[in-house]
DNA sequence: GGCCAAATTGCTAGCGCTATCACGAATCTT
DNA sequence: AAGATTCGTGATAGCGCTAGCAATTTGGCC
């Protein structure tokens, strides 16, 4: 809409009132240490006079170089990524870093797409979830000289940084709670198959059948989103197919949510009848009745992490872990109450994805 | 990071591919009905040929215009917001508009900080929350020859465009709603003071007035955010404070879930001793059990339909109506069903936000 | 055949900023 | 004290693209 921008101050402007030339301006601002005090005040007051802003599209043509950090996730919808955009979101305020968010709709063709289109933009960084690239993308981003952040999970060969938790053991984590509360025949719940969803339950099943306990027919899933009333709908399903569960590993805490009022409406008693547990411990799970038993994820901090170890890496200082493990941490409530004659909890072996994970059984 | 990017293909590059001169690239892509046929296909031959991605900042800053649209709201926690992020962005991608993002933690302050920032970089345009701007703020944005729309609530005096609902006719249909179902003592719960949920509260106020009903002590607000949690703890209040009410309305869904949480802890019938009404019809409460009375509200659309009115707009097409109510209608679900003896519902007299107003009684 | 209008293409001149180098003055070597 | 280094500042030359207009071609019409 806007024409020429006839009005605009310049830098130019700024610099004739401060009475230097337009380059100090310049310095000035990006590199206040390498002008001298006195030159440096009489700037500020100029800016400050003529209320300039810097043209950042213009800084960028000049320094081939953006303040821009692309985050390219599957989902907006899903409060999982609300809360890690919200993390990068407040990290992002206090560097001089924008934002540029895209998601892929659980596509890897999309996701391939965002990201050439993003590295044609030349941004400072990029944000990714996952590890599950497709080979052109990775081949992009091996090639890419710019800070990349895997976020979500972790992997064996992170294209630069990564900042997670180890899927795989969450959900034996969430297994062998479920096992050590006295509960064995456990079915699994799953919305969406979203990557790292997958990956919790492999390994779910793993534990499973280590004790000779995994069964298909445990397992039911669906390729609509996580949902509460997908929740709902697979808690009916599961309990048609096998009346004999005691126990049921939701993927999401909305699914798990929803297996609750189903189990209220089907006047299903949890625990006693049914235990629930779900995964990622949304506000809303401790808060139920029964509180839900979930695993509590660094959402938040896997954000701030991420684009903290971005603007480190811009700054010269790239942070010495380039793969951080925020761990998980198993929020134990009432509605996975150990049965009588349960043994008791033992602290598990220490596990790749452990050096954080903590254990916590919530009073209620 | 990138130093000069040496490599990057150029428009003149294409040019001199094609065989035509750089101008007539830019114009092939920006307006292909300006260039011959033959010439748009070896232009676009040479595009493809050498992989050619136009560079937006010096488009920019050569034509003193962008294709970046402002998102200017509240806050990302509450889903109230994602939903209608998730319209824009959706809509944005059909589109050659990108969003970029910013939100204000419901500060005043911060919200006009954010405006002149982004006015400064001189955006394709802008989309607000609310009609509680600054005054330095809105006279800045009256000053501003952009697109401009406010979305959330309708008001008088927008600043350009604006899409919405009425909040204050809301808050009254839902009381009006308990009102017919037979309940008296109607309880209000407010989280954070958001501005919506303020002037919906005014029109239950309103409502109760008119009935003779409205008490200072029915109603309990917290300055916390919105969450589940919080519904809890202000139900445990209200009940402390007004142990006689038989229905509360909550300014939020996630309140109200919280309500219906307590009160399954607290042995208290939901509807028979204590009816409980949302607001927002988030997807969870129409799956709780028993399912929560909630005002459906249409966030998507909202978003959509603000991107849309700006991309009208830049295309020289501004939409014919400059202020789009998009309405609500009540959800009444199992939580507020109608007491023994109530009169039954009437349709309200038509109000100035009814327009698409509808009622619906949901089976369960 | 000549003239005008419309359609098509190209030239020039920046947009606002910064990388790079150049320069003089101040500080440091030995 | 003469040269070698810093330090602080400025001049120059673009970054890649497009507005505005000029130049050219085409077609239509009398």
């Amino acid at each position: 809409m806007t024409r020429r921008k006839k009005g605009r101050t310049t830098i130019a402007d700024v610099a004739a009132e401060a009475g230097v030339s337009p380059i100090t301006v310049s310095r000035a601002l990006r590199e206040p240490a390498r002008v001298s005090e006195p030159l440096r005040k009489r700037i500020a007051a100029a800016v400050q006079a003529l209320d300039y802003v810097p043209d950042l599209h213009a800084r960028a043509l000049a320094s081939a170089r953006t303040n821009v950090v692309g985050v390219i996730i599957p989902s907006l919808t899903n409060s999982v990524f609300a809360d890690v955009l919200r993390g990068i979101h407040d990290r992002a305020e206090k560097t001089d870093l924008q934002v540029q968010f895209a998601n892929t709709r659980y596509s890897p063709q999309e996701e391939e797409r965002l990201i050439r289109l993003f590295l044609s933009q030349s941004p400072a960084g990029l944000i990714l979830a996952g590890i599950d690239q497709t080979a052109a993308a990775a081949e992009m981003l091996r090639a890419a000289k710019l800070p990349i952040v895997q976020i979500m999970e972790l992997g064996p060969d992170p294209f630069d940084m990564m900042v997670g938790l180890d899927q795989p053991a969450a959900g034996r984590a969430m297994t062998e709670h479920l096992l050590e509360a006295g509960y064995r025949r456990i079915a699994c719940l799953a919305a969406r198959l979203d990557p790292r969803s997958n990956r919790r339950m492999a390994g779910y099943r793993a534990v499973m059948a280590e004790h000779g306990l995994d069964d298909d027919s445990l397992v039911v899933q669906t390729k609509a989103p996580s949902s509460v009333r997908v929740g709902c709908e697979l808690l009916r399903e599961i309990v048609a197919q096998r009346p004999d569960i005691d126990a049921v590993f939701c993927n999401n805490d909305d699914v798990a949510l929803g297996a609750l009022f189903e189990c209220q409406r089907m006047g299903i008693a949890v625990p006693e009848r049914l235990a629930i547990a779900g995964f990622n411990d949304f506000e809303m799970s401790a808060a139920a009745e029964p509180p839900i038993t979930s695993m509590a994820t660094e959402r938040y901090e896997m954000g701030v992490t991420a684009m903290d170890m971005i603007a480190q890496t811009i700054a010269g200082e790239p942070p010495e872990e380039k793969v951080v493990d925020l761990g998980f941490h198993l929020c134990a409530r009432a509605s996975t109450q150990p049965r009588a004659g349960a043994r008791p909890e033992r602290q598990p072996a220490p596990k790749k994805s452990a050096a954080r994970t903590t254990r916590v059984r919530e009073a209620r």
